[in-house]
DNA sequence: TCTGGGGTCCTAGGACCC
DNA sequence: TCTGGGGTCCTAGGACCC
């Protein structure tokens, strides 16, 4: 199983499963009920490359491919097997010993008339199952599955349903278009059309859709980049203690606007929360001026919202904070990149900026993330771990602008 | 289930306008 | 404005996923 690193559960294998270990699981709890199970830390940027290829030989046979997740993706598949002489069965079969072959892992395959079933049938068997779904099996499939299995069924909506008496995949599948429209909402609405055997969820970048796979881990990215970009931590223990709750955030925002210049990206907007121990959000957003990835500039931005905000929480005895995140939104490729910028920004300014960026990129890369950083994010990475306290051996310049450089 | 982190999409209702 | 009706846009937050 991996997750090594973050304390808790993210994937386990198959023989850990059986075992009895689950996702989130803490892992103190798997050594001392499992201490045979392997613990190891998670390698995002191993399983980013494994998907890469994932994603390339799919797209040797399919047209269209989604890009799901870290370890799963939609191809489009319809009329290939026509066109070869085949069978989707036959097909798929084929793609999926490709997988094995070239990457020697093991991958899970299912076919359907569109992305629902198409899921439904991949996850039927694991490991390095094949499943076939044509339309008239549908119902037979949906008649085993309990609703709250369905991709896109989750707590809620299962709750709900089975207050109408939906228990099965089936049970909804039965109801006629009226009933659908009085009690269910949108996404709801799509799940049941496509148990009927019709194709509505599109592929993401357009297509049609009719093979789903997935295996145990892997790192995806959308082909038209990502809409938002968020950095969250809990920290422990609880708090409310203003200072450290700004440096998390300062924290995040400049992780956050480190991966948006990787992207090349600007962002336009910023949200962030505390989430109290009783885990309820309080969130906030501000507009960044000039659209922008640097963190100083984003940080101003959100600190007389911060304000605002700290002037509430202030009156409020006892409340405790257990986790602090951001998120940035409205994203765009940097203009400055292309051009001298808009017409109204200070170009001189706007350049000197990147230049710093640039550096302080370069500087992560090479000595790490955090070898330069903002110094209201100093509390948060002392917090870390990931940076001892100063000492007698250790050198603190404070750097206007930057902050203290070590 | 005492509960991590990074995402996406949908929707009710407020703000604003005519 | 002792005051109707209807449209659009935006945002906060819910729900879900891996």
């Amino acid at each position: 199983m991996t997750g090594g690193e973050r304390g808790i559960v993210t994937a386990a294998s198959p023989e850990a499963k059986e075992l009895g270990v689950t996702r989130s699981m803490p892992i103190f709890q798997v050594r001392k009920r499992y201490p045979q199970v392997i613990i190891l830390p998670s390698d995002y940027r191993m399983y980013t490359q494994y998907a890469q290829r994932m994603y390339g030989i799919v797209r040797r046979y399919a047209r269209e491919v989604e890009e799901y997740s870290i370890d799963e993706c939609f191809a489009d598949l319809t009329g290939l097997a026509e066109a070869r002489g085949t069978t989707y069965e036959a097909l798929a079969r084929e793609i999926q010993a490709e997988l094995m072959r070239s990457l020697d892992l093991s991958f899970s395959v299912g076919v359907g008339v569109n992305k629902c079933t198409a899921k439904i049938a991949s996850k039927w068997k694991k490991p390095h199952g094949l499943t076939v779904m044509p339309r008239s099996a549908i119902p037979a499939f949906l008649a085993e599955l309990p609703i709250g299995k369905v991709w896109g069924i989750g707590r809620a909506t299962t709750m709900h349903l089975s207050k109408l008496g939906i228990a099965t995949a089936l049970d909804l599948a039965r109801k006629d278009r009226a009933w659908v429209a009085e009690h269910c909402d949108r996404p709801l609405a799509e799940i049941y059309e496509e148990f009927q055997g019709n194709f509505v969820k599109e592929l993401s970048g357009g297509g049609g859709g009719d093979l789903a796979s997935g295996w145990g881990i892997a790192g995806g990215g959308r082909a038209d980049g990502p809409a938002s970009i968020q950095r969250t931590r809990t920290f422990h223990p609880v708090t409310r203690d203003r200072a450290f709750l700004w440096s998390q955030i300062s924290y995040h925002v400049e992780d956050a606007c480190m991966r948006l210049r990787s992207k090349g990206l600007v962002a336009s907007q910023v949200g962030f929360f505390l989430k109290t121990q009783e885990f309820e959000y309080l969130r906030a957003e501000a507009m960044i001026p000039d659209s922008s990835a640097a963190p100083h500039e984003i940080l101003r931005a959100i600190e007389p919202v911060f304000e605002e905000m700290w002037e509430k929480i202030k009156s409020w005895e006892g409340v405790l904070f257990r986790a602090a995140g951001i998120s940035l939104r409205s994203l765009s490729g940097d203009q400055a990149k292309t051009n001298t910028g808009t017409l109204f920004a200070a170009p001189v300014k706007h350049r000197a900026a990147t230049k710093l960026h640039q550096t302080v990129d370069k500087l992560a890369r090479k000595f790490g993330k955090h070898s330069v950083f903002l110094g209201s994010s100093f509390r948060a990475l002392k917090s870390d771990g990931d940076l001892d306290a100063p000492t007698g051996t250790d050198r603190a310049l404070d750097v206007i602008c930057l902050g203290e450089v070590r």
